[in-house]
DNA sequence: CTGTATCCTTGAGGATACTG
DNA sequence: CAGTATCCTCAAGGATACAG
């Protein structure tokens, strides 16, 4: 092939290269997702509520070892708002207020549990990130 | 009940609530995920390159149409870095280099599709969230 | 105990220009 | 075309103190 051909079959690809502009079925939904779930603390807390049992606010405080009042409180009144969390506050002395999963919170699980086992899989052998986890202590 | 007896109750309740402090299985991986898919572009890419064809950097720009040069090379050198993005460079004139999911990469998107579907179940009634999905150009 | 109020730091991400 | 280099902004998140 000549040279003058190879370049124009080049240009050809380049200005045709315009892909069938389908939309990316994943694309939209991930996005619904990174602004319900996105940020550090959100996708964790959830994890923390799974378990089903009620959940004091210092308690998750607690899991989560390292997180302030002013995130926790924050993150966990959005994901009120996304219908995610529900808050439940008794009239006591001293204060006395738990969270639980609602029934569209409790409904991701199963879907997150299927990305959680995929990350188990691959946590072994990655040896790029060497964040320590705090909960099981592990360096992944 | 005495309001001795109740105080007396409640701070048993405080000082006892340890609650069993088992590791939540989801909390780590998810932590995994986070490290290696966290930040707003890499999902994202990911969900481009879930078609199976190999794609060029100014074909993901496009399909990502705000995202800067910086943010775009900096999230493939971080994906292909984790081992789920590949990258094919053909030298030839002009320059042309391209993307595709490696299997580890592939390996997420049955996971990722679960946690799709459940995001496209949602979305529809959602309101709180009042983000313009640049793709499908609904309000979600 | 369950948060709020304030102030502050840091770094993710953006804008623009430029190169091979 | 496929990026780098630079500089910059802004907001997520942290630290500390305090309140109901």
């Amino acid at each position: 092939m000549s040279s003058a051909n190879k370049k124009n079959e080049i240009i050809k690809e380049i200005t045709t290269s315009k892909e069938t502009t389908e939309i990316e079925e994943l694309l939209c939904p991930i996005r619904y997702l990174l602004n319900i779930f996105g940020g550090k603390w959100k996708l964790p807390i959830i994890c923390i509520l799974s378990g089903g049992t009620a959940l004091r606010y210092s308690s998750i405080k607690r899991k989560l070892d390292d997180i302030t009042n002013v995130m926790l409180s924050q993150s966990l009144k959005e994901l009120e708002a996304s219908g995610l969390v529900h808050r439940e506050q008794y009239n006591e002395v001293p204060p006395r207020v738990e969270y639980t999963l609602t029934e569209k919170g409790k409904s991701i699980l199963p879907a997150l549990a299927q990305v959680a086992k995929w990350a188990t899989e691959n946590m072994e052998t990655e040896t790029a990130c060497q964040t320590k986890c705090s909960e099981c202590q592990k360096t992944v």
